[in-house]
DNA sequence: CTGTTAGCGCTTTCAG
DNA sequence: CTGAAAGCGCTAACAG
């Protein structure tokens, strides 16, 4: 193995000389940059993490733990995200790498610690109370969520702002005359902003719990031609059925948009495309977010963190795309 | 930060004493160790990563890189495959990582290499002439491919023993008197091994081409039902096409297996599951196979390796499950 | 069975 | 602009 000692003596100058070139970290001659760089090729020198990460104090590295990474087929997503995370974390000189996790979380994320390689630990697909951040809470590991989770303490997390995502779509909606809006939802219960939002704007909402397949998503279309004579716009919080609804709307009677105005609000970008215009949807800049999470762990890890957790909502470029029309069923 | 020697004063023994504890490298007397336990739990001592790579002379970190991982909707295989590598070197005190592969494979795995993060790399899903099977060659960095590709030189792999299963198929099918057997394939052409086999048997291969889908394979069963009076059993490449095949065959008018016998050779057990014992498989164990590699990484890093690539074909425990039936069709 | 000690390769003061 | 030297935390001889 060649080390920065061979280079130096390749080059002709001291080992410090040689991290300097590298680091960029104090002004070196045009000179000598060239010789250890040189130097670095011909020998085909690689810099060593263990020791740098020794001696810098801090492994530069993030791990990324994600759940159900070999289960959800909904994987588009999760690939955007960590390509946002890699590349965030990138800018600021660090590295990242996913924690492999199968089917006991607790214990994987037990193992990392123990082995401390990492400087900092990245969440994704957190479930209710994440036994896990927890965890890394108790231990005083600095870590990020992507996403959300109630457990009963601050943490820094970084998430979509869902409250405002769904008031950009109701104001939406509203402002072309829409006052009875259906909701494709799993169950009956929404969120609560999302009532909170619509008595606000004098909405009225109309629960459809349904399943999240194109099956369910036509059974919507039926019910709402049978028994939802004054819905004329919907939006939705499943993708799939979003479809589903797409497919079969016609053979119901219902022209989209112009009798129901429809926007879809967990759809992937590439979903949506494939049924625009008829899909509106609320778009958002997934990829920019996880970058910025990435940012926000090396912070942390540098120590860089205030006394308050940091929490990031993101609103993005919220925007809509597709076409809505004017109000005009009942 | 809580080292060893912070360790080693509250037990009052020595640094090495703690080290030796802790990797079970020599013995130690059972009072010393509990002492030293204890002072690890109260001063919540934890290991450095980078300290251990670096005395150790090689970081005790594998890296995986898939392929694909994003996009590739069967990833139950790789969920087992990966779980295999991780317990295999896991097994022999390393620990491994996933590498985030998206978009430009070579440049991440130049990184992956200029970081020298990991002692060694195992390469999934690899394509056709894999440029990274070069790179890592020429840096001689330790790796092993979980699979194959070709290359114009040896290197360290494990994969499936295809050719195995493939005698193993038609054997079987020949001692029930199967001898026009056909082929459920992507393209006209079969891999050569299959029709050495064949022609050695005395079995007649009828390729029928067809994609990959369950639509694909309903096709089929109405093209044999038509044009292949002489075949008796199939063989199939296709795991989604063998279910297409199973479930039309009887409204084609061909029982299973009486009619037609069936052989499913690339179908995940989950697959095969459903449709048993309709469907034959020839059964694999894709986690033992991928522990294995796991353990011939480490074996590649600690310079375990002898002057040849170790290339380990896995037939693991074939046998066939599933009902076949003797052939009676023509 | 235990302690002492010399590095592993790199970063970063502190001195030029 | 460059060098010298002191560690970072751990492993593995070597010496009891």
């Amino acid at each position: 193995m060649t080390t920065r000692a061979d280079v130096a003596k390749l080059a002709g100058v001291s080992e410090s000389t040689v991290s300097y070139v590298l680091s960029g970290k104090r002004p070196i001659s045009e000179e000598t940059r060239k010789r250890v760089h040189a130097a670095i090729g011909k020998s085909g020198y690689k810099s060593n993490y263990a020791a740098a990460a020794l001696a810098g104090g801090t492994p530069r590295l993030v791990t990324m733990m994600i759940s159900n990474l070999f289960n959800d087929p909904g994987s588009r997503l999760i690939g955007t995200l960590v390509q946002g995370v890699v590349d965030g974390v990138n800018e600021l000189g660090f590295h990242s790498v996913i924690w492999p996790v199968t089917e006991d979380e607790d214990s994987d994320t037990e193992l990392l610690l123990k082995t401390n390689i990492s400087g900092g630990v990245i969440l994704m697909n957190v479930s209710n109370n994440d036994q896990r951040v927890h965890l890394l809470h108790r231990e005083k590991v600095p870590f990020v969520v992507l996403g959300r989770t109630d457990v009963g303490f601050k943490y820094n997390f970084v998430d979509r702002n869902f409250e405002e995502r769904d008031k950009i779509a109701l104001q939406e909606l509203k402002n072309l005359g829409h006052i009875d809006v259906g909701v494709m939802n799993y169950e009956e219960k929404v969120r609560p902003h999302l009532r909170k939002i619509a008595k606000s704007l004098g909405v009225k909402l109309h629960i459809i719990p349904t399943i999240n397949t194109v099956e369910g998503g036509a059974e919507v279309a039926r019910i709402i031609a049978k028994n939802f004579p004054e819905v004329s716009a919907i939006i939705s919080m499943l993708d799939l059925a979003t479809l589903g609804f797409v497919e079969s709307a016609s053979s119901c009677g219902i022209s989209i948009p112009e009798q129901i105005s429809i926007i879809g609000l967990n759809m992937l970008e590439t979903q949506a495309e494939s049924v625009r215009p008829q899909v509106t949807t609320v778009a958002f800049e997934a990829y920019e977010m996880a970058k910025s999470c990435g940012k926000l762990v090396v912070e942390a890890i540098s120590g860089d963190k205030s006394d308050q957790p940091r929490e990031e909502l993101w609103t993005g470029d919220l925007v809509l795309r597709g076409t809505l029309a004017q109000a005009r069923r009942k």
